[in-house]
RNA sequence: GUGGGCGUAGCUCAGCUGGUAGAGCACCCGGUUGUGGUCCGGGAUGUCGCGGGUUCGAGCCCCGUCGCUCACCCCA
């Protein structure tokens, strides 16, 4: 096969899709922007240890999923594959956290991940996240969820739930994990499993494979090991989304694939995806801006999958009909009548209204069905008679009603930008 | 990295126990010299992923290869 293709695994997205896909995106950020959050943009590409180091080495992310390449200086250079490790390295480089905190950050665009892709799970897909930096309160753990859920609703999203937990602080997990040790150790565990389980032993909580839940059903929980304080906390947050309604349900089981977490952390799933049903998940870092050579500042954030997003609209038949539907279409019928209309075109553009007209010489017919094809609200027709009277023809494309034959066009302004 | 499914027209796919290719949608023209979306009539379209083998003959069988896809590990 001589023609190109895309790389492997990437998202692409064009007319009239794309179109769903720029809506879906802009009401996650719409709702980012509504609680206060200011964008932050960021190159795609960091220092590897930035990643190394934020995302920790044990993670899959960081272990076999990272597009690492060394540039021309001999720097070894990494695609992001996540957005927070990022943010934290530009926080602390232009020095926010010295008197500038707290700070609520949004970002959006690709981040990359090298891995076998299926269905929702691409090696270049999009998130819109948030951050919320040197803030401890509960509330604000809540409003990031929050944040997060009304998002959904915006979009019109209901088959989707909310899963929580805490990972308490590292006192509680040091006091879990030994304890979970030595239960894993007693278990009959298949070599590439028992690997995973000495790097994080929290991960066998997450394993699809039922023997393998069968085998972790009776593990220490790490909520059991919670202490007084993240005990406290973890209470707030609950009591918290109780008083503004947000349904979650405590999944003790939950895991996330980042090392960086700690506290509250949450994963949303949609119902009618496949197997990768994550449409967004966070949570806490507290110890993060520590361990990338910042002061000991806390912090959490969400990444939501836009790409994953825009399949659940789908799937629920959620998203709005006509996406960026022009207002009017020109249809020239003579050689004049398309000087006419180009011209009536630029002033209808400076005035707000979008339009567009049927560009190469098309018969009546043709630019009629280019009208119709453009899936404007209004179609208007220029010929010799419009020329002569100096008026045109207004008709509404739905039910092929012709509102007006006589309209100049500064009534024609009027009425479009009126409607709009 | 491991396992399953699939590569036929622009798109979605059909193609029997091997006899050299079809439908729907989309597209173009006409029915309607200045009115689209419905309807009717007509039309164009393929190295059947690629390479090799078996056969008188391969879209179909065999081998290889590339690609896509779904799932596992893991994650948005």
């Amino acid at each position: 096969m001589s023609k190109f293709q895309a790389p492997k695994g990437v998202s692409e997205y064009f007319p009239p899709n794309s179109n769903q896909f720029e809506y879906v995106r802009d009401q996650l950020l719409r709702t980012a922007r509504l609680a206060g959050y200011n964008l932050i943009e960021l190159p795609v590409f960091e220092d590897t240890e930035v990643f190394t180091r934020g995302v920790g080495e044990s993670t899959d992310v960081v272990s076999k999923e990272m597009y690492t390449f060394e540039d021309r200086g001999g720097r070894s250079i990494t695609l992001r594959p996540e957005g927070t490790a990022g943010v934290m390295r530009a926080v602390i480089e232009h020095n926010l956290d010295r008197g500038q905190l707290p700070v609520k950050l949004f970002y959006t665009g690709p981040f990359f991940r090298a891995e076998r892709p299926q269905a929702g799970r691409y090696r270049q897909f999009y998130q819109v996240g948030i951050e919320a930096i040197g803030y401890t309160d509960p509330e604000i753990d809540v409003e990031v969820i929050a944040v997060a859920d009304s998002a959904f609703k915006a979009l019109g999203l209901t088959k989707y739930k909310l899963n929580i937990t805490s990972l308490g602080d590292t006192e509680s997990r040091q006091a879990h994990r030994k304890d979970l040790m030595k239960y894993i150790a007693g278990l009959d565990l298949d070599e590439a499993t028992s690997a995973r389980a000495q790097i994080n032993p929290l991960r066998l909580f997450d394993d699809k494979r039922a023997e393998i839940k069968e085998l972790m059903a009776k593990a220490p929980l790490l909520l059991d090991y919670l202490n007084k304080d993240s005990v406290q906390h973890f209470e707030a947050v609950k009591n918290i989304l109780n008083d503004i309604g947000i349904k979650y349900q405590v999944n003790p089981y939950m895991v996330r694939g980042l090392d960086y977490y700690t506290g509250t952390t949450f994963e949303f799933d949609h119902e009618m995806l496949g197997a990768q049903s994550g449409i967004g998940g966070g949570g806490r870092y507290d110890g993060l801006m520590n361990s990338l050579g910042g002061s000991d500042v806390s912090g959490i954030g969400f990444g939501l999958g836009v790409d994953r997003i825009l399949m659940a609209c789908q799937a629920e038949g959620s998203l709005p009909d006509n996406l960026n539907q022009i207002e009017l279409f020109i249809a020239p019928i003579s050689h004049p009548a398309k000087a006419l209309a180009f011209k009536l075109l630029t002033q209808l553009r400076i005035a707000g209204i979008s339009c567009d007209m049927a560009f190469g010489d098309r018969a009546l017919k043709g630019a009629m069905k280019a009208a119709d094809k453009s899936g404007a609200k209004y179609g208007l027709v220029i010929g010799d008679d419009e020329i002569n009277s100096g008026m045109g023809q207004l008709k509404l494309m739905s039910s092929g009603e012709i509102i007006s034959s006589s309209l100049t066009p500064s009534e024609l302004i009027k009425r479009l930008g009126k409607n709009n």
